[in-house]
DNA sequence: TTGACATCTCAGCGATTGGTGAGATGTTCT
DNA sequence: AGAACATCTCACCAATCGCTGAGATGTCAA
């Protein structure tokens, strides 16, 4: 459809329903950091713990890890100590908040 | 796969690649703010003028026009007056644009 | 136990962002 | 031509955001 397939003198409608985004505008958030979407990618490969990621990412730790903070408080990532090696704290999705939020944006980009 | 089932006695991979998720990050920012992100879920259902998408989104026109401009310049959207009313602006998406922050977003979530 | 390592938390800062107001351009109608 | 309308642009301000540094907790190894 372009432009000119318009109605013949189109008055504007001013009446339309405004489309819920909440959601997607929330994760969507999420992504907008190249950490934090490199994050969700690594993890998206299987559990990495912090140093791993940092390592990859090339940030330091600390700041990877209010990141990661972020994404667990919405849901999207969940943390857990390796039961050999409890110095690390591996991290994973939470596939059921990435789903949510792989279809919140598909939503608007439908 | 669970954190339990990694490698016994873990050592941390610190050689990995960083994966490339720039274009992703640019679209997530683009979307990540409710009057853009009900901008193009509009958009979805066909072309809109300025004001018919200010007044569904309940903001200042010139707000609006804001974004829009953003998008133009990401090439998410196009602008063309209408051939018979040219006062009204008429947007569409871009769907070439659309399609590649859909599949950039999706590698991410994948 | 001591030291090294992995992670977390948080205050502070510089940078970026969204909304606003005002003014300018272009279009239609009378 | 003049008035009303639709849109655009831009400087400004308040709010938000990401990074840093410092300090704290917890774990392992010597």
């Amino acid at each position: 459809m372009t432009v000119d397939d318009l109605p013949i003198l189109p008055t504007p409608r001013r009446n339309l329903t405004a489309p819920d985004v909440g959601a997607a505008v929330v994760y969507a958030a999420l992504l907008a950091d190249p950490i934090r979407a490199g994050i969700l990618r690594l993890l998206a490969d299987g559990p990495h713990c912090v140093c791993e990621m940092a390592a990859a990412l090339e940030a330091r730790e600390n700041n990877v890890s209010n990141h990661l903070a972020r994404m667990r408080e919405a849901g999207l990532v969940r943390a857990s100590r390796h039961t050999v090696n409890a110095r690390f704290q591996y991290y994973e999705r939470d596939h059921e908040a990435v789903a949510a939020a792989r279809s919140a944006l598909l939503e608007v980009l439908r």
